[in-house]
RNA sequence: GCCAAGGUGGCAGAGUUCGGCCUAACGCAGCGGCCUGCAGAGCCGCCCAUCGCCGGUUCAAAUCCGGCCCUUGGCUCCA
């Protein structure tokens, strides 16, 4: 059984093969740190971090980046409203998006390169260009000549001549083609530049331009231009050819276009093997965007609805197709993640209880067990359909939960294996948080002690017949979040 | 206009690579039943799909081919 991945190169889903058989470079678009990230930010990171987490789960070695871009017009253009500097608002925007990856679960990237730490890398690259005959200089800036490569327009299906046909030949400025684009910008930052960015409340523009950063390049003061930096980041941190590349749907044309052209420019060697695009996250058909403004933050929908549904929701799409986000779409993620959950909570109970016992076998549960083994990598060697996956593990849970309504003893060995699944694939592949527990501080054992103190009222007066006052209780204590359960063993509850 | 990705039940969303086990998965909503003092959770069952339209290939098509319609994204900052 092997990976299968759909490629934007050809098109096509195809077996993957890793450059080395043993080890996968992967490369991710991050962000520019310009706006809090939002939930279709979430998107990307939650499926590549599946997606590695996938490769880890078959053996690979995984060498994986992701890279900030903190030097950009967008950034400048909120100095005064989150910073005093292009540099002090990308920290700002940096700091979210650490604290938002970290509260998303993420396995840790290798190394998370920012732009204004590699310009030198970036002169590098941009000088090896001239030299090659791909970049010209004019009037202190570097621009990529799209003619002379021939390549340019296959990953995003296109020929230079097609796309001069729509570029507006008035704009071409100094540039020899249209579609020639910037590698590196001569001086700073104009008023112009930024003004179609700014939010009200923004520092005046000048202003918030003077604090934009310069380098020193053999062609003088500037700027690195937006699509170099990852091709001179990747190869810092990876190779000159990376196995897979991931990135948003809507980079595939210009930003990863002119990557390739950049890479293979310099190098002469294939970029990236694979490249993965993730489809867009939509509200009411619309995408999600930070210029659109309709975004919920990460930050947000953690807080509101918790980590485990926000993964269930990212994931229960296939990371190929768009999404889309709305009440219902959430509603629907956190009916299979508290399924998902509580089966698995059953699962660890059951057993765990003194009626679980060697001598009971339940063909049923064992069977499936041995299903969601089969499954679960079936589903994610198919270009990593986590919805498939997803649905796999609601399948054991629903075994789980006829075992343990079904049998008064059960099935020891049976349900390991049911537990060790959801730990492996359901914990270790998807990140979901199964068997969180809501920490173990003072403050949370006092509450336990005092919701048990709670149900044991309840319980006298439920043996009392007084049913009302018991309904008073479970309906006092889910508003304060506390959900009770009663069962012949007695009430269980979980506190939020 | 050009390029790309899509159009599957009330919603959401797999399946299309290599046509048949798809009489279309998982789930939400709805209905009935079991369990329960009640509720919830869980279990069982049901309901809702001629898979955008038209034509073609085939013993057989959601899946292949041709044409058309529509939606979204990219072509300017965007994961």
């Amino acid at each position: 059984m092997t990976l299968r991945v759909t490629n934007t190169l050809s098109g096509e889903k195809e077996g993957f093969e890793p450059r080395d058989s043993d080890s996968v470079l992967l490369y991710y678009c991050g962000l520019t740190t310009s706006d809090p990230p939002h939930l279709g930010h979430a998107r990307g990171w939650v499926h590549v971090d599946v997606m590695h987490r996938w490769l880890d789960w078959l053996g690979y070695d995984v060498h994986h980046v992701e890279n900030f871009t903190d030097v950009n017009e967008k950034i400048v253009a909120r100095v005064g409203e989150v910073g005093d500097s292009e540099a002090d608002v990308a920290r700002n925007y940096i700091q979210d998006v650490i604290r938002d990856m970290r509260s998303l679960n993420l396995k840790r990237a290798d190394v998370y390169p920012r732009v204004s730490e590699h310009v030198p890398e970036i002169i590098d690259l941009v000088e090896t260009l001239i030299d090659r005959g791909y970049a010209y200089e004019a009037n202190g800036s570097v621009y990529f000549d799209v003619t002379e490569f021939e390549k340019y327009g296959d990953l995003s299906n296109q020929t230079v001549e097609e796309l001069d046909a729509q570029g507006d030949p008035e704009e071409r400025g100094e540039k020899r083609h249209p579609q020639d684009f910037a590698l590196w910008k001569a001086d700073g930052v104009a008023p112009a530049d930024i003004a179609e960015h700014r939010h009200d409340g923004a520092a005046p523009a000048e202003s918030a331009c003077e604090t934009a950063q310069t380098w020193d390049s053999p062609w003088g003061e500037g700027r690195p231009g937006w699509h170099v930096e990852c091709s001179a980041m990747s190869m810092t941190h990876l190779d000159e050819t990376l196995d897979i590349h991931v990135g948003g749907q809507d980079l595939v044309f210009p930003h990863h276009e002119n990557e390739v052209a950049q890479s293979e420019a310099a190098t002469g060697q294939q970029f990236a093997n694979y490249w993965l695009h993730v489809g867009l996250l939509e509200t009411k058909a619309e995408k999600m965007s930070s210029s659109l403004g309709n975004f919920a933050t990460v930050e947000e929908a953690i807080a509101e609805h918790g980590l485990g549904v926000v993964r269930t929701f990212l994931l229960s799409t296939a990371y190929h197709s768009r999404a889309t986000y709305s009440e219902g779409t959430m509603a629907e993620a956190a009916d299979r993640f508290e399924t998902l959950r509580r089966g698995y909570e059953r699962a660890v109970e059951a057993a765990d209880s003194v009626d679980a016992g060697t001598k009971v076998e339940d063909d049923d549960l064992r069977e499936a067990v041995e299903a969601v083994r089969e499954d679960v990598p079936r589903a994610m060697n198919d270009d990593f359909n986590t919805r498939e996956a997803l649905a796999a593990l609601l399948e054991l849970t629903n075994a789980v939960n006829r075992h343990v309504d079904g049998h008064d003893t059960y099935d020891y060995r049976g349900l390991r294996g049911a537990i060790e699944a959801f730990e492996e694939f359901g914990v270790d592949v998807l990140g979901l948080p199964l068997a969180e527990d809501e920490g173990d501080g003072g403050d949370v054992r006092l509450a336990e002690d005092l919701v048990e103190l709670v149900l044991d009222v309840r319980e006298s007066e439920r043996e009392a017949g007084n049913y009302e006052r018991a309904d008073d209780l479970r309906d006092e204590l889910a508003a304060l979040g506390v959900e009770v359960q009663d069962s012949d063993d007695g009430p269980t509850y979980r506190l939020p």
